[in-house]
DNA sequence: GAGTGGTCTAGACCACCTT
DNA sequence: AGGTGGTCTAGACCACTCG
Protein backbone atom coordinates (compact mmCIF):
# COMPACT_ATOMS: atom_id res chain seq x y z
CA UNK A 1 0.00 0.00 0.00
CA UNK A 2 2.16 2.86 1.38
CA UNK A 3 5.50 1.81 0.15
CA UNK A 4 6.27 2.98 -3.47
CA UNK A 5 9.01 2.29 -6.11
CA UNK A 6 10.17 5.02 -8.12
CA UNK A 7 10.11 4.01 -12.19
CA UNK A 8 12.41 6.70 -13.28
CA UNK A 9 15.11 5.60 -11.14
CA UNK A 10 18.42 4.03 -12.42
CA UNK A 11 18.11 1.49 -9.69
CA UNK A 12 16.02 -0.93 -11.26
CA UNK A 13 12.41 -1.52 -9.87
CA UNK A 14 14.13 -5.53 -8.54
CA UNK A 15 16.42 -4.03 -6.59
CA UNK A 16 14.50 -1.58 -5.14
CA UNK A 17 11.90 -3.95 -4.08
CA UNK A 18 14.53 -6.39 -2.49
CA UNK A 19 15.51 -3.63 -0.63
CA UNK A 20 12.29 -2.74 0.85
CA UNK A 21 11.99 -6.46 1.73
CA UNK A 22 15.54 -6.39 3.32
CA UNK A 23 14.79 -3.62 5.44
CA UNK A 24 11.28 -5.19 6.47
CA UNK A 25 12.98 -8.37 7.83
CA UNK A 26 15.58 -6.03 9.20
CA UNK A 27 13.32 -3.98 10.86
CA UNK A 28 11.39 -6.98 12.30
CA UNK A 29 7.55 -6.10 10.27
CA UNK A 30 8.86 -10.00 9.02
CA UNK A 31 10.01 -11.94 11.51
CA UNK A 32 12.10 -14.64 10.50
CA UNK A 33 11.07 -18.07 9.90
CA UNK A 34 7.33 -17.08 9.62
CA UNK A 35 5.38 -15.94 6.74
CA UNK A 36 6.58 -13.48 3.53
CA UNK A 37 3.68 -11.78 1.27
CA UNK A 38 2.69 -14.27 -1.74
CA UNK A 39 4.11 -13.44 -5.07
CA UNK A 40 0.99 -12.23 -5.89
CA UNK A 41 0.47 -10.15 -2.89
CA UNK A 42 3.57 -8.49 -3.60
CA UNK A 43 2.47 -7.60 -7.36
CA UNK A 44 -0.36 -5.98 -6.47
CA UNK A 45 1.16 -3.91 -3.25
CA UNK A 46 3.93 -2.83 -5.92
CA UNK A 47 2.31 -2.91 -9.17
CA UNK A 48 5.06 -5.00 -11.22
CA UNK A 49 5.11 -7.69 -12.66
CA UNK A 50 5.57 -11.20 -11.03
CA UNK A 51 8.86 -11.62 -12.77
CA UNK A 52 9.91 -8.55 -11.29
CA UNK A 53 9.27 -9.46 -7.78
CA UNK A 54 10.63 -12.92 -8.45
CA UNK A 55 14.11 -11.53 -9.34
CA UNK A 56 14.03 -9.14 -5.77
CA UNK A 57 12.94 -12.35 -4.06
CA UNK A 58 15.67 -14.31 -6.27
CA UNK A 59 18.25 -11.67 -4.88
CA UNK A 60 17.50 -12.44 -1.20
CA UNK A 61 17.56 -16.28 -2.18
CA UNK A 62 21.00 -15.76 -3.35
CA UNK A 63 22.10 -13.87 0.05
CA UNK A 64 20.70 -17.13 2.23
CA UNK A 65 17.46 -14.83 3.32
CA UNK A 66 15.33 -16.43 2.07
CA UNK A 67 13.91 -20.03 1.43
CA UNK A 68 11.39 -20.59 -1.00
CA UNK A 69 9.01 -23.87 -0.53
CA UNK A 70 6.82 -25.43 -3.70
CA UNK A 71 3.62 -25.02 -2.75
CA UNK A 72 3.96 -23.71 0.89
CA UNK A 73 5.58 -20.02 0.57
CA UNK A 74 8.58 -18.27 1.08
CA UNK A 75 10.26 -17.86 4.41
CA UNK A 76 12.59 -15.31 6.46
CA UNK A 77 15.83 -17.17 7.65
CA UNK A 78 18.33 -16.26 9.49
CA UNK A 79 21.91 -17.00 7.79
CA UNK A 80 23.50 -17.31 11.22
CA UNK A 81 21.21 -18.95 13.33
CA UNK A 82 21.92 -23.12 12.72
CA UNK A 83 25.30 -22.85 12.95
CA UNK A 84 27.06 -25.37 15.38
CA UNK A 85 30.62 -25.20 16.71
CA UNK A 86 32.81 -27.71 14.64
CA UNK A 87 36.50 -28.07 15.91
CA UNK A 88 38.60 -28.49 13.09
CA UNK A 89 41.67 -30.48 14.51
CA UNK A 90 39.25 -33.69 15.27
CA UNK A 91 37.19 -33.20 11.78
CA UNK A 92 39.57 -35.62 10.29
CA UNK A 93 39.51 -38.81 13.16
CA UNK A 94 35.64 -39.76 13.68
CA UNK A 95 34.04 -41.79 11.05
CA UNK A 96 31.09 -40.13 9.08
CA UNK A 97 27.43 -42.12 10.66
CA UNK A 98 24.24 -42.66 8.71
CA UNK A 99 22.30 -41.49 10.81
CA UNK A 100 22.34 -37.68 12.30
CA UNK A 101 21.07 -39.40 16.30
CA UNK A 102 24.34 -41.05 15.95
CA UNK A 103 26.35 -38.40 16.74
CA UNK A 104 24.47 -36.40 19.63
CA UNK A 105 26.66 -35.72 21.60
CA UNK A 106 24.09 -34.82 24.20
CA UNK A 107 25.23 -31.02 24.75
CA UNK A 108 22.22 -29.31 24.09
CA UNK A 109 19.42 -29.25 21.64
CA UNK A 110 20.30 -30.56 17.90
CA UNK A 111 17.26 -29.44 15.37
CA UNK A 112 16.45 -29.76 12.07
CA UNK A 113 18.70 -32.54 10.47
CA UNK A 114 19.17 -32.39 6.81
CA UNK A 115 18.54 -35.39 4.93
CA UNK A 116 21.30 -36.74 3.15
CA UNK A 117 21.65 -40.30 1.19
CA UNK A 118 24.94 -41.68 3.04
CA UNK A 119 27.40 -43.48 1.06
CA UNK A 120 29.71 -45.92 2.70
CA UNK A 121 33.84 -45.27 2.39
CA UNK A 122 35.06 -46.53 -1.16
CA UNK A 123 38.09 -46.74 -2.64
CA UNK A 124 39.80 -46.15 -5.50
CA UNK A 125 43.12 -44.72 -7.57
CA UNK A 126 43.04 -42.02 -8.81
CA UNK A 127 46.30 -39.59 -10.62
CA UNK A 128 46.43 -36.96 -8.43
CA UNK A 129 45.73 -33.36 -9.53
CA UNK A 130 48.25 -30.38 -9.15
CA UNK A 131 46.53 -29.15 -5.76
CA UNK A 132 46.49 -32.49 -4.35
CA UNK A 133 49.59 -33.64 -5.17
CA UNK A 134 51.20 -30.08 -3.81
CA UNK A 135 49.24 -31.08 -0.57
CA UNK A 136 50.64 -34.80 -0.44
CA UNK A 137 54.15 -33.56 -1.98
CA UNK A 138 54.20 -36.07 -5.03
CA UNK A 139 54.48 -35.51 -8.50
CA UNK A 140 51.44 -34.44 -10.16
CA UNK A 141 49.73 -37.60 -12.20
CA UNK A 142 50.92 -40.05 -9.43
CA UNK A 143 48.26 -42.92 -9.01
CA UNK A 144 46.82 -42.44 -5.28
CA UNK A 145 44.45 -44.13 -3.49
CA UNK A 146 41.29 -42.08 -2.76
CA UNK A 147 38.91 -43.27 -0.18
CA UNK A 148 35.46 -40.98 0.09
CA UNK A 149 32.69 -40.99 2.32
CA UNK A 150 29.47 -39.29 2.91
CA UNK A 151 27.65 -39.20 6.20
CA UNK A 152 26.39 -37.22 9.26
CA UNK A 153 29.97 -35.71 11.29
CA UNK A 154 30.63 -34.34 14.04
CA UNK A 155 27.20 -32.11 15.51
CA UNK A 156 25.08 -33.65 12.90
CA UNK A 157 26.45 -31.38 10.34
CA UNK A 158 25.88 -33.83 6.92
CA UNK A 159 29.47 -33.93 5.05
CA UNK A 160 31.53 -35.40 2.57
CA UNK A 161 35.42 -36.40 3.24
CA UNK A 162 37.90 -37.65 0.95
CA UNK A 163 40.91 -39.25 2.01
CA UNK A 164 44.33 -39.67 0.19
CA UNK A 165 46.52 -41.92 1.39
CA UNK A 166 50.89 -40.96 0.77
CA UNK A 167 52.19 -43.78 -1.85
CA UNK A 168 54.80 -44.19 0.64
CA UNK A 169 52.59 -45.22 3.59
CA UNK A 170 50.80 -46.91 1.70
CA UNK A 171 53.87 -49.42 0.93
CA UNK A 172 54.85 -49.30 4.14
CA UNK A 173 51.42 -50.27 5.32
CA UNK A 174 51.14 -52.68 2.75
CA UNK A 175 47.90 -51.63 2.23
CA UNK A 176 45.43 -52.64 -0.79
CA UNK A 177 41.87 -51.08 -1.91
CA UNK A 178 40.28 -53.91 -0.60
CA UNK A 179 41.30 -53.78 2.91
CA UNK A 180 40.16 -49.95 2.77
CA UNK A 181 36.69 -50.40 1.38
CA UNK A 182 33.89 -49.34 4.65
CA UNK A 183 36.93 -48.73 6.86
CA UNK A 184 37.29 -45.06 7.68
CA UNK A 185 40.90 -44.68 6.18
CA UNK A 186 42.48 -42.14 9.15
CA UNK A 187 41.02 -44.40 11.78
CA UNK A 188 43.01 -47.60 10.02
CA UNK A 189 46.17 -45.48 10.35
CA UNK A 190 45.23 -44.83 13.86
CA UNK A 191 45.03 -48.51 14.30
CA UNK A 192 49.01 -48.89 13.17
CA UNK A 193 49.79 -46.26 14.92
CA UNK A 194 50.17 -43.64 12.86
CA UNK A 195 48.25 -40.46 15.06
CA UNK A 196 49.42 -37.11 13.27
CA UNK A 197 49.41 -34.62 16.03
CA UNK A 198 51.16 -33.02 13.30
CA UNK A 199 50.05 -31.58 10.52
CA UNK A 200 48.56 -28.13 8.84
CA UNK A 201 44.84 -27.12 7.83
CA UNK A 202 43.70 -25.16 4.75
CA UNK A 203 40.55 -23.62 4.35
CA UNK A 204 38.55 -22.74 1.38
CA UNK A 205 34.98 -21.60 0.89
CA UNK A 206 33.06 -21.86 -2.73
CA UNK A 207 29.02 -22.14 -4.12
CA UNK A 208 28.62 -25.68 -4.79
CA UNK A 209 28.87 -27.60 -7.79
CA UNK A 210 25.23 -29.21 -8.48
CA UNK A 211 26.19 -32.72 -7.64
CA UNK A 212 28.06 -31.38 -3.80
CA UNK A 213 25.02 -29.46 -3.76
CA UNK A 214 22.22 -32.42 -3.76
CA UNK A 215 24.51 -34.92 -1.97
CA UNK A 216 25.14 -32.78 0.67
CA UNK A 217 21.65 -31.07 0.16
CA UNK A 218 22.84 -27.81 0.70
CA UNK A 219 19.85 -24.81 0.15
CA UNK A 220 20.66 -21.83 -2.20
CA UNK A 221 22.42 -19.23 -0.95
CA UNK A 222 24.67 -21.23 1.18
CA UNK A 223 28.67 -21.58 0.27
CA UNK A 224 30.42 -24.59 1.45
CA UNK A 225 33.34 -24.60 3.58
CA UNK A 226 36.26 -27.02 2.47
CA UNK A 227 38.95 -28.09 4.93
CA UNK A 228 42.29 -29.58 3.94
CA UNK A 229 44.09 -31.51 6.46
CA UNK A 230 47.89 -32.64 5.98
CA UNK A 231 48.46 -35.11 7.82
CA UNK A 232 52.39 -35.27 9.08
CA UNK A 233 54.59 -37.55 10.99
CA UNK A 234 58.19 -36.72 11.42
CA UNK A 235 57.57 -33.79 8.80
CA UNK A 236 56.49 -36.01 6.52
CA UNK A 237 53.18 -35.73 4.49
CA UNK A 238 51.35 -39.52 5.35
CA UNK A 239 47.49 -38.35 3.93
CA UNK A 240 45.77 -35.20 3.25
CA UNK A 241 41.65 -35.49 4.68
CA UNK A 242 39.29 -33.15 2.80
CA UNK A 243 36.09 -32.61 4.16
CA UNK A 244 32.87 -30.32 2.73
CA UNK A 245 30.67 -28.98 5.26
CA UNK A 246 27.51 -26.74 4.33
CA UNK A 247 28.36 -23.44 5.80
CA UNK A 248 24.71 -22.21 6.96
CA UNK A 249 25.34 -25.45 9.47
CA UNK A 250 29.35 -24.92 10.84
CA UNK A 251 31.63 -22.84 12.47
CA UNK A 252 34.99 -23.55 11.96
CA UNK A 253 36.95 -23.75 15.34
CA UNK A 254 41.01 -23.69 15.41
CA UNK A 255 42.25 -24.12 19.02
CA UNK A 256 40.19 -24.53 22.02
CA UNK A 257 37.26 -22.17 23.14
CA UNK A 258 35.53 -20.84 25.76
CA UNK A 259 31.88 -20.30 23.67
CA UNK A 260 28.86 -20.72 24.66
CA UNK A 261 26.97 -19.24 22.39
CA UNK B 1 23.12 -27.15 -33.89
CA UNK B 2 23.04 -30.77 -32.86
CA UNK B 3 22.57 -30.54 -29.26
CA UNK B 4 18.63 -30.75 -28.14
CA UNK B 5 16.51 -30.08 -25.13
CA UNK B 6 13.89 -33.02 -24.37
CA UNK B 7 10.50 -30.92 -24.27
CA UNK B 8 8.46 -33.64 -21.97
CA UNK B 9 11.64 -34.22 -19.48
CA UNK B 10 10.94 -33.68 -15.67
CA UNK B 11 13.87 -31.50 -15.68
CA UNK B 12 13.04 -28.09 -16.47
CA UNK B 13 14.73 -26.98 -20.06
CA UNK B 14 16.48 -24.16 -18.41
CA UNK B 15 18.67 -26.82 -15.80
CA UNK B 16 19.00 -29.33 -19.41
CA UNK B 17 20.63 -25.98 -20.46
CA UNK B 18 22.76 -25.25 -17.92
CA UNK B 19 24.04 -29.28 -17.94
CA UNK B 20 24.40 -28.80 -21.77
CA UNK B 21 26.85 -25.65 -20.66
CA UNK B 22 28.38 -27.37 -17.56
CA UNK B 23 29.36 -30.07 -19.78
CA UNK B 24 30.62 -27.62 -22.63
CA UNK B 25 33.05 -26.38 -20.02
CA UNK B 26 34.02 -29.13 -18.77
CA UNK B 27 35.20 -30.98 -21.66
CA UNK B 28 37.10 -27.90 -22.75
CA UNK B 29 34.59 -27.01 -25.54
CA UNK B 30 34.06 -23.90 -23.95
CA UNK B 31 38.01 -22.89 -22.87
CA UNK B 32 38.47 -20.62 -19.63
CA UNK B 33 38.37 -16.79 -19.80
CA UNK B 34 37.16 -16.57 -23.00
CA UNK B 35 34.29 -16.53 -25.29
CA UNK B 36 30.51 -17.79 -24.42
CA UNK B 37 27.45 -18.08 -27.29
CA UNK B 38 25.38 -14.60 -26.67
CA UNK B 39 21.78 -15.33 -25.17
CA UNK B 40 20.65 -14.78 -28.96
CA UNK B 41 22.58 -17.56 -30.36
CA UNK B 42 21.88 -20.01 -27.17
CA UNK B 43 17.66 -19.26 -28.15
CA UNK B 44 18.21 -19.62 -31.75
CA UNK B 45 20.72 -23.05 -30.61
CA UNK B 46 18.20 -24.55 -28.14
CA UNK B 47 14.44 -22.85 -29.54
CA UNK B 48 13.90 -21.50 -26.57
CA UNK B 49 13.06 -18.51 -24.90
CA UNK B 50 15.58 -15.65 -23.48
CA UNK B 51 14.26 -16.04 -20.54
CA UNK B 52 14.82 -19.90 -20.03
CA UNK B 53 18.50 -19.13 -21.30
CA UNK B 54 18.97 -16.40 -18.93
CA UNK B 55 17.85 -18.84 -15.93
CA UNK B 56 20.24 -21.36 -17.47
CA UNK B 57 23.17 -18.84 -16.80
CA UNK B 58 22.08 -17.90 -13.88
CA UNK B 59 22.33 -21.00 -12.68
CA UNK B 60 26.48 -21.07 -13.51
CA UNK B 61 26.75 -17.77 -12.49
CA UNK B 62 25.30 -18.68 -9.12
CA UNK B 63 28.52 -21.13 -9.32
CA UNK B 64 30.76 -19.16 -9.91
CA UNK B 65 31.35 -20.68 -13.14
CA UNK B 66 30.51 -17.99 -15.37
CA UNK B 67 30.45 -13.31 -15.01
CA UNK B 68 28.70 -11.94 -17.38
CA UNK B 69 29.90 -8.62 -18.28
CA UNK B 70 27.14 -5.72 -19.55
CA UNK B 71 27.59 -5.09 -23.10
CA UNK B 72 30.51 -7.41 -23.60
CA UNK B 73 29.60 -10.89 -23.35
CA UNK B 74 29.22 -14.29 -20.72
CA UNK B 75 32.72 -15.33 -19.99
CA UNK B 76 33.82 -19.28 -18.39
CA UNK B 77 35.73 -18.50 -15.11
CA UNK B 78 37.68 -21.25 -12.95
CA UNK B 79 36.63 -20.90 -9.74
CA UNK B 80 39.62 -21.81 -8.14
CA UNK B 81 41.69 -19.94 -10.24
CA UNK B 82 42.85 -16.64 -8.67
CA UNK B 83 43.34 -18.02 -5.17
CA UNK B 84 46.43 -17.20 -3.25
CA UNK B 85 47.81 -18.88 0.27
CA UNK B 86 46.89 -16.24 3.03
CA UNK B 87 48.84 -17.36 6.97
CA UNK B 88 45.58 -17.14 8.77
CA UNK B 89 47.65 -15.92 12.18
CA UNK B 90 49.34 -13.12 10.54
CA UNK B 91 46.35 -12.02 9.14
CA UNK B 92 45.22 -9.48 12.19
CA UNK B 93 48.67 -8.15 12.52
CA UNK B 94 49.47 -5.89 9.37
CA UNK B 95 47.24 -2.53 8.70
CA UNK B 96 45.39 -2.67 5.53
CA UNK B 97 46.96 -0.55 2.35
CA UNK B 98 44.99 1.53 -0.04
CA UNK B 99 46.23 0.09 -2.96
CA UNK B 100 47.11 -3.17 -4.14
CA UNK B 101 50.97 -2.84 -5.07
CA UNK B 102 52.02 -1.17 -1.28
CA UNK B 103 51.36 -4.98 -0.46
CA UNK B 104 53.29 -6.69 -3.37
CA UNK B 105 55.22 -9.12 -1.61
CA UNK B 106 57.74 -9.96 -4.44
CA UNK B 107 57.16 -13.41 -4.77
CA UNK B 108 55.31 -14.23 -8.04
CA UNK B 109 53.72 -12.25 -10.76
CA UNK B 110 50.31 -10.88 -8.76
CA UNK B 111 47.31 -9.92 -11.21
CA UNK B 112 43.99 -8.80 -11.66
CA UNK B 113 43.35 -6.42 -8.67
CA UNK B 114 39.91 -5.53 -7.65
CA UNK B 115 38.96 -1.87 -7.65
CA UNK B 116 37.58 -0.86 -4.28
CA UNK B 117 37.41 2.46 -2.11
CA UNK B 118 39.62 1.99 0.82
CA UNK B 119 38.50 3.34 4.28
CA UNK B 120 41.04 4.16 6.94
CA UNK B 121 40.42 3.16 10.37
CA UNK B 122 37.70 4.38 12.03
CA UNK B 123 36.60 3.99 15.76
CA UNK B 124 33.28 4.06 17.10
CA UNK B 125 31.52 2.79 20.19
CA UNK B 126 29.05 -0.24 20.03
CA UNK B 127 27.04 -2.17 22.29
CA UNK B 128 28.28 -6.03 22.22
CA UNK B 129 26.43 -8.26 20.16
CA UNK B 130 25.47 -11.54 21.63
CA UNK B 131 28.07 -13.29 19.14
CA UNK B 132 30.78 -10.84 19.44
CA UNK B 133 30.11 -10.61 23.51
CA UNK B 134 30.94 -14.42 23.34
CA UNK B 135 34.34 -13.93 22.06
CA UNK B 136 35.27 -11.23 23.92
CA UNK B 137 34.06 -12.46 27.13
CA UNK B 138 31.74 -9.94 28.30
CA UNK B 139 28.31 -9.24 29.41
CA UNK B 140 25.70 -8.73 26.05
CA UNK B 141 25.28 -4.89 25.53
CA UNK B 142 28.24 -3.62 27.11
CA UNK B 143 29.64 -0.83 25.23
CA UNK B 144 32.80 -1.59 23.82
CA UNK B 145 35.39 0.04 20.97
CA UNK B 146 34.99 -0.71 17.79
CA UNK B 147 37.55 -0.30 14.68
CA UNK B 148 36.54 -0.56 10.74
CA UNK B 149 39.09 -0.61 8.30
CA UNK B 150 38.86 -1.78 4.54
CA UNK B 151 41.49 -2.07 2.01
CA UNK B 152 43.88 -4.45 0.42
CA UNK B 153 45.78 -6.75 2.81
CA UNK B 154 48.42 -9.62 2.54
CA UNK B 155 48.42 -10.87 -0.90
CA UNK B 156 46.47 -7.64 -2.44
CA UNK B 157 43.30 -8.85 -1.63
CA UNK B 158 40.28 -6.34 -0.76
CA UNK B 159 39.42 -7.36 2.81
CA UNK B 160 37.57 -5.50 5.33
CA UNK B 161 38.68 -5.29 8.82
CA UNK B 162 36.59 -5.24 12.69
CA UNK B 163 38.83 -5.00 15.87
CA UNK B 164 36.93 -5.24 19.05
CA UNK B 165 38.85 -4.14 22.41
CA UNK B 166 37.76 -6.13 25.57
CA UNK B 167 37.52 -3.17 28.10
CA UNK B 168 39.69 -4.25 30.48
CA UNK B 169 42.38 -3.22 28.21
CA UNK B 170 41.23 0.08 27.08
CA UNK B 171 40.75 0.79 30.58
CA UNK B 172 44.81 -0.50 31.78
CA UNK B 173 46.23 1.29 28.34
CA UNK B 174 43.78 4.81 28.58
CA UNK B 175 42.73 4.09 25.21
CA UNK B 176 40.65 7.29 24.02
CA UNK B 177 38.65 7.01 20.39
CA UNK B 178 40.70 10.09 18.85
CA UNK B 179 43.87 7.75 19.89
CA UNK B 180 42.76 5.02 17.60
CA UNK B 181 41.78 6.85 14.27
CA UNK B 182 43.44 6.35 11.65
CA UNK B 183 45.83 3.88 13.35
CA UNK B 184 45.34 0.24 13.07
CA UNK B 185 44.24 -1.01 16.21
CA UNK B 186 46.72 -4.44 16.42
CA UNK B 187 49.95 -1.96 15.42
CA UNK B 188 48.41 0.24 18.47
CA UNK B 189 48.76 -3.10 21.04
CA UNK B 190 52.25 -4.20 19.35
CA UNK B 191 53.31 -1.01 20.54
CA UNK B 192 52.46 -1.07 24.16
CA UNK B 193 54.12 -4.65 23.77
CA UNK B 194 50.87 -6.76 23.65
CA UNK B 195 51.46 -9.11 20.78
CA UNK B 196 48.93 -12.23 21.60
CA UNK B 197 51.01 -14.96 20.66
CA UNK B 198 48.06 -16.98 22.43
CA UNK B 199 44.88 -16.95 20.74
CA UNK B 200 42.15 -19.41 18.68
CA UNK B 201 40.53 -18.95 15.29
CA UNK B 202 37.20 -18.70 13.92
CA UNK B 203 36.09 -19.13 10.85
CA UNK B 204 32.62 -19.22 8.85
CA UNK B 205 31.83 -18.50 5.48
CA UNK B 206 28.44 -16.71 4.17
CA UNK B 207 27.26 -15.29 0.86
CA UNK B 208 27.79 -11.21 1.18
CA UNK B 209 25.16 -8.51 2.18
CA UNK B 210 24.73 -6.16 -0.93
CA UNK B 211 26.91 -3.51 1.09
CA UNK B 212 29.59 -5.87 2.28
CA UNK B 213 29.47 -7.23 -1.73
CA UNK B 214 29.93 -3.50 -3.04
CA UNK B 215 32.70 -2.72 -0.75
CA UNK B 216 34.64 -5.51 -1.36
CA UNK B 217 33.71 -5.86 -4.91
CA UNK B 218 32.60 -9.50 -4.50
CA UNK B 219 31.39 -10.84 -7.89
CA UNK B 220 28.41 -13.06 -8.49
CA UNK B 221 28.07 -16.55 -7.27
CA UNK B 222 31.08 -16.43 -4.80
CA UNK B 223 30.73 -16.33 -1.08
CA UNK B 224 32.81 -14.21 1.40
CA UNK B 225 35.39 -15.98 4.43
CA UNK B 226 34.90 -14.37 8.04
CA UNK B 227 37.77 -15.18 10.24
CA UNK B 228 37.78 -14.53 13.93
CA UNK B 229 41.07 -14.14 15.62
CA UNK B 230 40.58 -14.03 19.33
CA UNK B 231 43.83 -12.34 21.24
CA UNK B 232 44.51 -13.45 24.33
CA UNK B 233 47.74 -12.69 26.91
CA UNK B 234 47.94 -14.79 30.12
CA UNK B 235 44.48 -16.44 29.20
CA UNK B 236 42.53 -13.42 29.11
CA UNK B 237 41.17 -12.27 25.90
CA UNK B 238 42.55 -8.66 24.62
CA UNK B 239 40.61 -8.25 21.58
CA UNK B 240 39.12 -10.34 18.58
CA UNK B 241 39.66 -8.99 15.23
CA UNK B 242 37.25 -9.70 12.36
CA UNK B 243 38.34 -10.29 8.68
CA UNK B 244 36.31 -10.59 5.78
CA UNK B 245 37.79 -12.07 2.72
CA UNK B 246 36.55 -12.72 -0.89
CA UNK B 247 36.40 -16.76 -1.22
CA UNK B 248 36.97 -16.60 -4.68
CA UNK B 249 40.54 -15.17 -4.25
CA UNK B 250 41.81 -17.07 -0.89
CA UNK B 251 43.25 -19.98 0.45
CA UNK B 252 43.68 -19.71 4.31
CA UNK B 253 46.62 -21.88 5.89
CA UNK B 254 46.59 -22.71 9.54
CA UNK B 255 50.47 -24.14 10.07
CA UNK B 256 52.78 -23.15 7.86
CA UNK B 257 52.97 -25.03 4.90
CA UNK B 258 55.42 -25.88 2.14
CA UNK B 259 52.68 -25.30 -0.52
CA UNK B 260 53.93 -24.39 -4.05
CA UNK B 261 50.77 -23.80 -5.92
C1' DG C 1 25.89 1.02 -35.44
C1' DA C 2 25.70 -3.63 -34.36
C1' DG C 3 25.81 -6.74 -30.77
C1' DT C 4 25.66 -7.77 -25.94
C1' DG C 5 23.62 -8.36 -21.37
C1' DG C 6 19.97 -5.99 -18.02
C1' DT C 7 15.24 -4.89 -16.99
C1' DC C 8 10.28 -5.27 -17.48
C1' DT C 9 5.59 -6.43 -19.18
C1' DA C 10 1.43 -9.61 -19.66
C1' DG C 11 0.18 -13.46 -20.03
C1' DA C 12 -0.08 -19.04 -19.52
C1' DC C 13 0.25 -23.67 -17.53
C1' DC C 14 2.14 -26.71 -14.16
C1' DA C 15 3.49 -29.02 -9.56
C1' DC C 16 2.97 -28.81 -4.97
C1' DC C 17 1.00 -27.89 -0.30
C1' DT C 18 -2.73 -26.76 2.69
C1' DT C 19 -7.51 -27.09 4.12
C1' DA D 1 -10.45 -26.18 -4.24
C1' DG D 2 -7.71 -22.49 -3.71
C1' DG D 3 -3.34 -20.61 -3.00
C1' DT D 4 1.61 -20.98 -3.52
C1' DG D 5 6.00 -21.13 -5.95
C1' DG D 6 8.26 -23.05 -10.56
C1' DT D 7 8.61 -22.89 -15.49
C1' DC D 8 8.01 -20.89 -20.01
C1' DT D 9 6.48 -17.94 -23.91
C1' DA D 10 6.81 -13.60 -26.91
C1' DG D 11 7.55 -9.65 -26.99
C1' DA D 12 9.74 -4.59 -25.74
C1' DC D 13 13.07 -1.05 -24.46
C1' DC D 14 17.33 0.19 -22.27
C1' DA D 15 22.52 0.57 -21.04
C1' DC D 16 26.71 -0.80 -22.22
C1' DT D 17 30.91 -2.29 -25.14
C1' DC D 18 33.31 -2.68 -29.15
C1' DG D 19 35.14 -1.97 -33.75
Amino acid sequence: MRPTLERDSPVPLYQQLAGHLRQDIAEGRLPTGVAFPSERKLMARYQVTRTTVRSAIGLLKQEGMVVAEHGAGSFVRDPKADRRLVDATQLSSARLSASPDGDRTGSGPVRSFRVIAPIEPATRRVPATPWISGLLQVEVGTAVLLQESVGYGAEGIPSLRRAWVHPRVERELGLAEADLDGQWLPDLLASRGITAAEGEDVVEAMMPAPDLKRVLAVPDGVPVLQLFRVMKQDALVVAVIEVHLPADLTTLVFGRTTLGR
